[in-house]
DNA sequence: GCAAATTAATGATTTATTCAAG
DNA sequence: CTTGAATAAATCATTAATTTGC
């Protein structure tokens, strides 16, 4: 809407070598403290915030697998109707097999192309995950207990509303029971009360 | 860990009421600024972060959906067990019936409960999923443009690495190749390149 | 009664899917 | 068609209920 800026992030080209470049390196899930270091960094070479190099992340490893998978199943596919081809050729007698053969795709599995750690001294600790499963065995997980939260919420040069968002005086709450389960109760009138 | 803050955060009863009440009221997907008021009134009753109100809608909108879709497909179940069995009753000589009819659970249009805006004055001016269609008609999907990045990477008591996160020196960047696509290259062998 | 063991709820993350701008 | 942005679904992990043996 506002005309100075568009409405999504454009990256630069550097900006794009860049997160790129990190990607290749093996960093995939950016904690919120490397997104800001990230940010700050790429912010030289043109408008950015956190969110879009949260995003970015997060739709480039997506991709990728998608990518990923849909070669495979390809691949999967080439082979099946070769198999298929083999088997019309030397058993064309049994008409009973399907014939339309489900295609599942791979759903999980196909993680981490596992480059070997490129040498770019992007050295902030992230942990590969090959190396996750050791170190600290008790805290699985703690690599990336940590969380973001950011708002652009109009465009950047709205004046209104610029009252420092102190806490309301609403909340009348006059609730009446606690633990009142039955928040989904008018839908459903069967009788089976079996739950 | 750290006995004195346990991992995760746990919700006050009053805290856990007031966000009942306004999700009975139809709050569903707050947005930032709804969030950060949300949590600057529900800390008066006990510690809480923007991102624990996230979570919480995020999960019990969630949890909604599938327990309704659970006792839909339970009564659908019952549904289908008697249409089968007046099948059975009154058809019983075609046996090429499937006999097992898959179960397809609703995936989506369990969407809202269209509780028709419970009067509670939480004022803040957001949408319902109703009136999300008309409105501005461009830009159907900005009542929730905006983001969150928040952060707690350690414990809130240790001392160490306490630089400010300066924008550190690093990012060597040697690339050579701005946009290679063979990335994945090396997996897939296979001749076919109708892509 | 009361811990250890199991199970159910639910907070927190990650992954998949969808929408829309360019 | 590519891809940034956003949401929904699936999953992981921890805490509370509860069961169970004593």
């Amino acid at each position: 809407m506002s005309p100075t800026g568009s409405s999504r992030w454009c990256p630069t080209p550097e900006q794009l070598m860049i997160l790129e470049e990190m990607y290749r390196g093996g960093l995939r899930t950016p904690n919120a403290t490397q997104i800001q270091q990230i940010t700050a960094h790429l912010s030289y070479y043109g408008k950015i915030e956190g969110k879009n190099v949260f995003y970015w992340f997060q739709n480039h490893k997506a991709r990728d697998r998608q990518k990923l998978r849909r070669k495979l199943s390809r691949q999967l596919m080439i082979q099946q109707q070769q198999q298929q081809f083999q088997q019309n050729h030397f058993l064309p007698q049994f008409p009973n097999c399907t014939t339309t053969p489900v295609w599942f795709l791979p759903q999980g599995g196909v993680e981490d192309v596992s480059r070997p750690m490129v040498s770019h001294s992007w050295n902030v600790d992230y942990h590969h995950p090959a190396e996750r499963c050791e170190a600290d065995k008790s805290t699985t997980r703690t690599y990336s207990r940590d969380w973001m939260m950011m708002m652009d919420h109009e465009g950047p040069t709205s004046p209104c509303c610029n009252r420092p968002l102190k806490t309301l005086e609403l909340f009348p709450i006059t609730a009446t029971s606690l633990k009142d389960e039955c928040t989904t109760s008018n839908h459903i009138p069967s009788s089976t009360s079996t739950n």
